[in-house]
DNA sequence: TTCCGGCCGC
DNA sequence: GCGGCAGGAA
């Protein structure tokens, strides 16, 4: 089930993935950084707007150490959560005194550093730094839970480790794991969204255990 | 556990 | 109007 699990996802996302943001096509640490601050619990539609205007005035990260706090707030006002910009530009500050303006390769590193938690730490390491890590957030639970028929009984499956060791196997072998942890955000943020997943054209539904454990005529209409 | 937050699809 | 969004911190 998991080599079919594999092979569905990324023939789909060939096919329809969003390879077009700009932080999908480069690999350099600061702007991935940048990116992943402005895309936590934000849709991507209006993030890529304010991710360029950031670089343009901030072109490296000795700039954005000493940007001025409000003019990166207002940058980031459209996208809500603009204390962002605060831990945005202390980051910054931090990784130019003691990392010598390098983003940290190394996980615990990036996690001292203010705004980075386990996700973003996972996500510099494998976008940036091409580490075979998953990042897991609400899309991988969802899609991994669903399809695998996991459950967790933690109140918060986001930070359930028990769950994520799990989902984490399933990635075993990839000596990369970018595509893989693109494919799954494309895919659970266009096919298998939160509300009413779009079983009818989903690759995946026939071996689905979400889709094989209800009620087809609901699902399909 | 709660709060942060503007935005867009429904 | 409401829910949900590439989470993190107190």
């Amino acid at each position: 089930m998991n080599e079919i699990f594999w092979e569905k996802l990324l023939n789909w996302y060939a096919e329809n993935g969003r390879h077009q943001y700009p932080w999908r096509t480069t690999n350099d640490p600061y702007h991935i950084l940048v990116a992943e601050f402005l895309l936590q619990q934000t849709h991507v539609r209006k993030v890529e707007e304010v991710y360029k205007q950031i670089l343009h005035k901030y072109v490296d990260i000795k700039k954005l150490s000493n940007a001025d706090v409000s003019e990166l707030e207002n940058i980031i006002a459209p996208l809500g959560l603009k204390y962002r910009a605060t831990r945005l530009i202390l980051t910054a500050k931090e990784i130019c005194i003691q990392h010598a303006g390098e983003v940290p390769s190394n996980y615990n590193d990036l996690i001292q550093l203010p705004g980075i938690g386990d996700y973003i730490a996972n996500a510099i390491l494998c976008y940036a730094y091409g580490q075979p890590v998953v990042p897991i957030d609400t899309n991988v639970i969802r899609l991994f839970t669903r399809f695998f028929g996991y459950t967790s009984n933690n109140t918060r499956p986001r930070v359930d480790k028990v769950l994520a060791s799990k989902i984490r196997d399933h990635f075993k072998g990839f000596k990369s794991t970018r595509s893989e942890n693109l494919a799954i955000l494309d895919f659970a943020g266009l096919v298998c969204i939160a509300k009413k997943p779009h079983s009818k054209e989903c690759p995946l539904a026939q071996y689905c255990d979400y889709f094989n454990s209800r009620d087809k005529d609901d699902i399909l209409g």
